[in-house]
RNA sequence: CGGGGUGUAGCGCAGCCUGGUAGCGCAACUGCUUUGGGAGCAGUGGGUCGGGGGUUCGAAUCCCUCCUCCCCGACCA
């Protein structure tokens, strides 16, 4: 491809209202532009990489025996009525309804679609198990887009359903996906890592994601540096491996007048946050408050909260007013002892001993608090967010904690929608039995700012070799004045074609400053000099996109230098 | 949805407070010069100032209203 021939939209400022890297550099390279909320155009440039990463899943996938269709992105009503998410989805579900005043939805997701597919073709369980899968573009209504494709309504997404007549079957496919996406994001070249999504409490792995490393991302990772376990910070169990020591102080009221915070209250009283003890009020069902009480340096996992039973759902925080209406006092002052209503107790604030807590009046604290002496045994529940250096949950060490990007999501799905669809088949014995069902899905644009998010630098993104856009960038200086580097150019051009390569001849008259920039910007992996002064000694430049230093090739030893650098 | 902000040329912004008929940089176009890290000079084109309504002799500017986009919302005891 020739620049001329292309169009390469570069800017040269950041567009205001991008807000992280990947977003700012897909605008300012070319790779995209913005129609309305949540809405992209993907351009020229940006395509030839999205096409790669869709490439490189279509072709493992398909080695792995995955089948692809392809499903409309409309959807009947009536098949998510009949799964019951019509009405469970809420406003992410964009509906619409034709001239017949028929009700439909814009998928933001096919399992209903899948399920009714395979409920009228597949009848009998020898032709299980089958995994089929499509690449297409899915629409979820987010209350708040941003971040570009990041995080937009409208995306491409890769999902797979399988279907199986056993869970050993499922099993089997589970694992073989979970081995083929690994593939997959090796391919990609980018540094990624499965973890868990499920607390494994239920047993077996039911769940995975695969979350691309980079430290913007949205979601925390906590891993095992000496082990094997991984897992969704909202979902890894916290643990604690100290034990209580003996009470060794007396319970002592303290005056701490305007001290409301834990920073402020540790400060004043010269403990550490991690001696103290905060106590969050929560609504209870039926309008009731449940008390949940943390060691004052830990955060509070709402999702592990959730799940308390008594809990008021949606889970959520109690009103301040009914607080001090209920329990007398103020939020900064609140305490665990002396409370009348239900009391959950963190692990690791209940092996606290002589801790520091509010004292349930104003301007009160009280020190040297000990569980069974002040007041009861706690009920200890685990509803804390893990942290760094915390024991590993599998016993293999401590915690570390990573961000990543979710990018890909393996599910074990069970019967939910086969049953609810009635997606049977016969088996051996003649007997009408419910698929069980897995669903795996690689949200195809976002990897593309996955991608960048995680490589880059001031002068632009700098692609994997899998998924740049172009392989290798020829920059002739001079080109249009100088007949032997246009010679010298166009020849390497068309044999860098004849061999296969993915070559980008920049022909624009542009000063050479330009060219480089625009070519780093939009992150071509490997760049090709041709100028007068190294014509004449017979030379020609290299340089990688993340190399310090440019160097000088014979022209003689270019062929086989690009050769070897494109392998590695 | 609630709170805050924003909207002026393709992009980044000034002008608004204190009304007088729109400007800067980049980009684009033309010509000449220049050619190893976002060139110089000269010239050109491009804006219903988000929409509508109002006040006024006169509105980008003041008032009302609608809309857009961005940020914050759940990590506080």
């Amino acid at each position: 491809m020739k620049t001329s021939r292309f169009h390469l939209s570069t800017l040269k400022e950041t567009p205001a209202d991008a807000e992280i890297v990947s977003h700012q550099l897909m605008l300012r390279a070319g790779l995209i532009r913005r129609l309305a909320s949540g809405l992209y155009t993907w351009l020229p440039l940006g395509l030839r990489v999205l096409r790669r990463v869709e490439t490189i899943v279509r072709e493992e996938m398909d080695n792995a025996g995955a089948l692809e269709l392809l499903m409309p992105a409309v959807q009947p009503a009536e098949l998510w009525q009949e799964s019951g998410r019509w009405e469970q989805y809420g406003p992410e579900l964009l509906r619409l309804k034709d001239r017949h005043q028929r009700e439909y939805c814009i998928g933001p997701t096919h399992e209903e679609v899948i399920t009714d597919l395979f409920r009228r073709e597949v009848k009998s369980y020898k032709q299980l198990p089958i995994n089929l899968y499509q690449i297409q573009t899915k629409f979820r209504d987010e209350i708040r887009p941003r971040f570009g494709v990041m995080r937009s309504r409208e995306f491409i997404m890769k999902d797979a359903y399988s279907f199986h007549s056993d869970q050993a079957s499922l099993q089997q496919t589970y694992q073989l996906m979970f081995e083929t996406y690994s593939r997959i994001f090796d391919r990609f070249g980018l540094k990624y890592r499965p973890v868990s999504a499920d607390s494994g409490s239920i047993g077996g792995n039911a769940s995975h994601e695969f979350h691309v490393l980079a430290d913007s991302g949205e979601d925390g990772i906590a891993f095992s540096a000496q082990g094997e376990y991984a897992a969704n910070v909202e979902l890894a169990e916290a643990k604690t491996d100290q034990t209580r020591s003996a009470p060794g102080q007396a319970l002592n009221t303290m005056d701490t007048p305007d001290q409301h915070s834990i920073e402020q209250v540790s400060e004043f009283l010269s403990v550490a946050p991690s001696q103290t003890v905060k106590t969050l009020i929560v609504k209870g069902e039926n309008d009731t408050l449940i008390a949940l009480v943390l060691r004052g340096d830990h955060e509070l996992n709402a999702i592990k909260a959730a799940k308390i039973t008594g809990m008021a759902s949606p889970f959520e925080m109690a009103d301040a007013e009914k607080i001090k209406q209920q329990l007398n006092c103020d939020i900064g002052s609140l305490g665990p002892v002396g409370l009348t209503i239900p009391l959950f107790v963190d692990r690791s604030a209940a092996v606290l001993s002589d801790f520091v807590c509010g004292a349930n009046q104003n301007g009160k604290h009280l020190t040297g608090v000990n569980w069974g002496r002040d007041l009861a045994e706690p009920e200890v529940v685990d509803i804390r967010n893990v942290v760094d250096g915390d024991p590993s949950p599998d016993g293999s060490g401590t915690l570390q904690i990573v961000r990543g990007i979710e990018v890909g999501h393996i599910f074990q799905l069970g019967e939910k929608y086969s049953a609810a669809l009635n997606a049977s088949v016969l088996d051996e014995n003649g007997k009408s039995i419910i698929a069980t069902m897995g669903c795996y899905g690689i949200g195809i644009s976002r990897v593309v700012a996955a991608a960048i998010e995680q490589n880059n630098d001031d002068a632009g993104i700098i692609w994997p070799a899998s998924l740049a856009p172009f392989q290798l960038v020829i920059c002739p200086i001079n080109y249009h004045k100088s007949e032997p580097v246009q010679q010298a150019a166009n020849d390497f051009y068309l044999q860098c074609q004849q061999q296969g390569i993915d070559v980008l001849l920049d022909d624009r008259p542009l000063r050479p400053g330009a060219m480089f920039s625009d070519m780093e910007l939009i992150g071509i992996p490997h760049r090709i000099v041709f100028s007068e002064r190294g014509l004449k000694a017979g030379q020609c430049e290299y340089k990688g996109r993340c190399d310090e230093q440019s160097q000088d090739l014979d022209l003689a030893q270019l062929p086989a230098f690009i050769q070897q650098q494109l392998q590695g």
